[in-house]
RNA sequence: GUCGAGAUAACACAGCGGCUAUGUGUCGGACUGCAGAUCCGAAUACGGGAGUUCAACCCUCCCUCUCGACUCCA
């Protein structure tokens, strides 16, 4: 099966064919930062981690990149209420952007470009547009995007620019030609941060920022165009007529969008998390309850472009469910530290679910479908193991599968778990001591050595067959 | 109002024109000194109404409800 892409441009699933072969150019919209991320953002940010990782995992040599906005009202605005440089600020949420990003397991981009520093690109491409008559100068030393003069404004959000027209919430500047006319350049006010250009001082519209990097950094038309679904109109519809206008090709192949993570407002109904609604949850706060592995593998347990509802007791949920996965790693690094020598024909069994795996990721990425192949071979696993037939070669080559499936998902445990020759030899003392113990039914002695293992982060498990031990 | 997405068992979330979804939870069984893990089995389902079809949860139409975009927004 081939990679297929849910195009919002074209409303289906496409084949992917990347410009060059072999090779993925990919620019996903990042954050304003003013503030600290929370799970919305958590989500964009997973979901094209693991796209990214994906095609990684194909062979596709990606390169991928990430912005940061750091000109903008709301950091003016916060920054002024500290009485702070905007670019202090926002160069301390861009600390703490990584370290939150950490904190979820996510791999860093190739590149983070931040507006304060593209600045020559940006004037460059607003400059462009003005010369191909695609923007024109106001009073106030703005620079506007003349809308009317692409025909198909509105095609990545399936709108014509009469539907447009129709919305009755336009904007009635009088420096506009038409009211649908967007800032490629703000001319200064009092008070703000502001560049030289040729248009006296001033800063980059919104939207201006993304087409410039992409131009710079990635060229004039790229693979993949990603970002929350809440910026297809006007934050991607604009990129794209921007970028247009300049190279008057297409700006993205495959335009990717993810769904919104709501989450129950004062009033009990579900509503977009965002800072506005003050209903979201910090993801510094969520990542003090739950480790970076659940809250990937809630994420991951359905579409990417599906809405999701948030809510601690489905973190809990998939806290549990994970376990599950978990608990067949442990045991299968158990087994092949301690368990039965010879051969196990798991080939078959892998193949089978490195099929199912692939066939659900090529399906747009369909991490949810993907994950249900793991737990199908954890059952499997487990079966084997409980009737002795699993062996430890077959142990080592099912945990080397699982890591190379896990380099997609980042779910399964990374601490390459190779346990020192000396503790398998000092459990296995006290493995012998406790069968002793119980034979004597001296339960309690027993119990006691299995707690305190417990407390260090072993689990003993005892079976038919002797006792088990693994990391908890 | 315009455009888009969605409504699946207790919960979460996939999927397909006909074949056991998956996980959590619940119940029963195996194992067992206890604990835990694991295995086997069970129950509960496709918002409502028409239509197309030999066959629809899956296609078409209508209805109801939810969410998003049209304003800063992942």
């Amino acid at each position: 099966m081939t990679l297929m892409i849910h195009n919002t441009l074209t409303n289906r699933k496409e084949k992917f064919v990347p410009i060059v072969p072999d090779e993925v150019k990919m620019y996903v919209c990042g954050v304003t930062v003013y503030d600290d991320i929370h799970m919305g953002h958590a989500r964009s940010i997973i979901v094209f981690d693991t796209v990214s990782r994906y095609l990684r995992y194909l062979g596709y040599k990606v390169t991928f990149v990430t912005n940061f906005t750091d000109v903008d009202d709301k950091i003016i605005n916060r920054a002024n209420e500290r009485g702070i440089a905007p670019l202090d600020l926002s160069a301390a949420y861009i600390e703490k952007y990584f370290r939150d990003i950490e904190s979820l397991g996510v791999r860093r981009a190739d590149i983070y470009p931040q507006a304060s520093t593209s600045m020559p690109y940006i004037i460059q491409m607003v400059k462009d547009i003005v010369d191909r008559g695609y923007g024109y100068t106001a009073p106030d030393g703005s620079v506007y995007f003349r809308v009317r003069k692409m025909a198909d404004y509105g095609r990545l959000s399936h709108r014509t620019i009469k539907d447009l027209r129709s919305s009755g919430r336009l904007d009635e500047n009088p420096d506009k030609e038409d009211p649908l006319d967007f800032a490629v350049w703000k001319g200064v006010k009092p008070g703000e941060v502001a560049w030289d250009s040729p248009w006296g001082k001033g800063r980059p519209g919104w939207h201006i920022e993304c087409s410039a990097m992409i131009r710079h950094y990635l060229g004039d038309v790229i693979d993949i165009h990603g970002g929350g679904n809440d910026l297809i109109f006007p934050h991607h519809e604009n990129e794209i007529m921007q970028t247009e206008a300049v190279t008057g090709g297409p700006l993205a192949h495959y335009w990717m969008h993810n769904g919104m993570l709501e989450t129950k407002t004062a009033d009990g109904q579900t509503a977009k998390m965002s800072k506005s609604l003050k209903n979201f949850f910090k993801v510094e706060d969520v990542a003090k309850k739950f480790d970076k592995y659940t809250i990937r593998f809630y994420f991951l347990n359905t579409h990417y472009s599906s809405p999701l509802a948030y809510g601690e007791d489905n973190m809990a949920e998939a806290q549990n469910a994970l376990k599950r996965l978990w608990n067949n790693y442990r045991d299968l690094q158990a087994c092949a530290r301690d368990g039965p020598l010879g051969d196990c024909p798991v080939a078959p069994l892998l193949e089978k679910t490195r099929t199912a795996f692939n066939d659900a990721m090529d399906d747009d990425f369909n991490t949810r479908a993907a994950i249900e192949s793991l737990f199908g071979l954890a059952r499997e696993t487990n079966r084997l193991m409980g009737e002795r037939t699993m062996t430890r070669d077959g142990a080592l080559e099912t945990l080397d599968f699982l890591k190379d499936i896990d380099s997609v998902l980042g779910i399964l445990p990374d601490d390459a778990g190779r346990d020192s020759d000396d503790l398998a030899a000092v459990m296995s003392i006290l493995i012998d001591l406790r069968k002793e113990l119980r034979v004597r039914k001296q339960y309690d002695l027993a119990d006691l050595i299995r707690n305190r293992l417990g407390e260090a982060g072993y689990v003993l498990e005892d079976a038919a067959d002797g006792a088990k031990w693994k990391k908890a």
